[in-house]
DNA sequence: GCGTATGTTCAAAAATTATTGAAACATAAG
DNA sequence: CTTATGTTTCAATAATTTTTGAACATACGC
């Protein structure tokens, strides 16, 4: 039932194997995938994010591939999402040149970009489109009701793009 | 290429044919679209309610079909959504069995309700996994670090928990 | 009480979104 | 310049979500 005694303790390009999740651990994915639904992160991001966030040390690309298992294309891309995102933060070992990545210390602060960044570029697309429709419901035989509705509408949108920039600085270039 | 000369103003069962979305309508509904995909929520469900709210008067079952040119199960699940989160009312006309929809009057509080509906369960389910995630931290030998994170997550959950009751009386039962 | 207008359900199909993996790419080290 | 390592890209596949439509329920007006 055993593999073919495969070759023990093969010297230099063994690959090294990675430890599963424990069980705590993959509680703590479950929680973030969850949270993450909400806003339609994917589950591959929640999971990475969730490995860095309970793990003492940087973990790099390797690590995060074989602990949850996925393929490098997600690692990849998830990681890109995270730091695109600022949610996440590359550290270079010395005389290395592979990358170990950490949480972004404030939560906090990575949830609003991450808020800001799907939210602000919906409340500008749909600016100039509001006073369109707003104005074109003036022009014809409206009823005041929907005048009415469609004018607070415009209230809102217009507020919530003032009120967004105030949250946090904006993201930092790369 | 017209039609074989449909009969004209065909009596009682003809099928009434609705106008399609005025350019302002249908720019509207890009705009719920927008927002509701920001919360996963289906692109019929948004343009059902966009049309409600661009409507003067109530606006029935087929018309919504009918204008949307969508099915009627779609219109019949959206309607569920909507009214299973306190975003539409229906008003009946004396004498016919047919509902007639509207947009509730606070779109603000629909929205409460619908953040509500997302995130509470998100977050009870998490509370209990939280409390074990951290117990188990503490019990065994986690750095300092991560107990750090894991604490202030709980907190934040906690937080969470007791805040949202607060924005709004709990949905009315149906 | 019927017969039918009005809606609902739900399995199957379509559409969308996420993941994979192999090949391309980048670059530091030799 | 060449190689070895580490990462990204992206077309193909898999998984998930949404929509459809026809069969099924219900209750209303007659």
């Amino acid at each position: 039932m055993t593999p073919p005694a495969a070759k023990l303790t093969a010297r230099r390009k063994s690959r090294p194997s990675f430890a599963p999740l424990s069980a705590h651990e993959a509680e703590l994915a479950v929680f973030f995938v969850r949270m993450a639904g909400i806003l339609g992160v994917p589950r591959s991001v929640a999971e990475i994010y969730s490995l860095l966030y309970a793990s003492p040390d940087a973990v790099d690309f390797d690590q995060i591939q074989g602990r949850l298992g996925m393929s490098k294309g997600s690692v990849s891309q998830g990681l890109k999402f995270l730091r695109d995102h600022g949610m996440v933060l590359s550290v270079k070992a010395p005389g290395s040149r592979r990358e170990r990545w950490q949480p972004t210390p404030s939560l906090a602060a990575s949830l609003v970009t991450l808020l800001r960044s799907q939210v602000l570029p919906a409340l500008e697309q749909s600016s100039p489109s509001l006073d369109r429709i707003l104005a074109g419901a003036q022009g014809t035989q409206a009823s005041p009701e929907v005048i009415e509705r469609l004018t607070r509408l415009r209230r809102w949108n217009a507020r919530a793009l003032e009120l967004f920039p105030l949250m946090l600085p904006p993201p930092r270039d790369a």
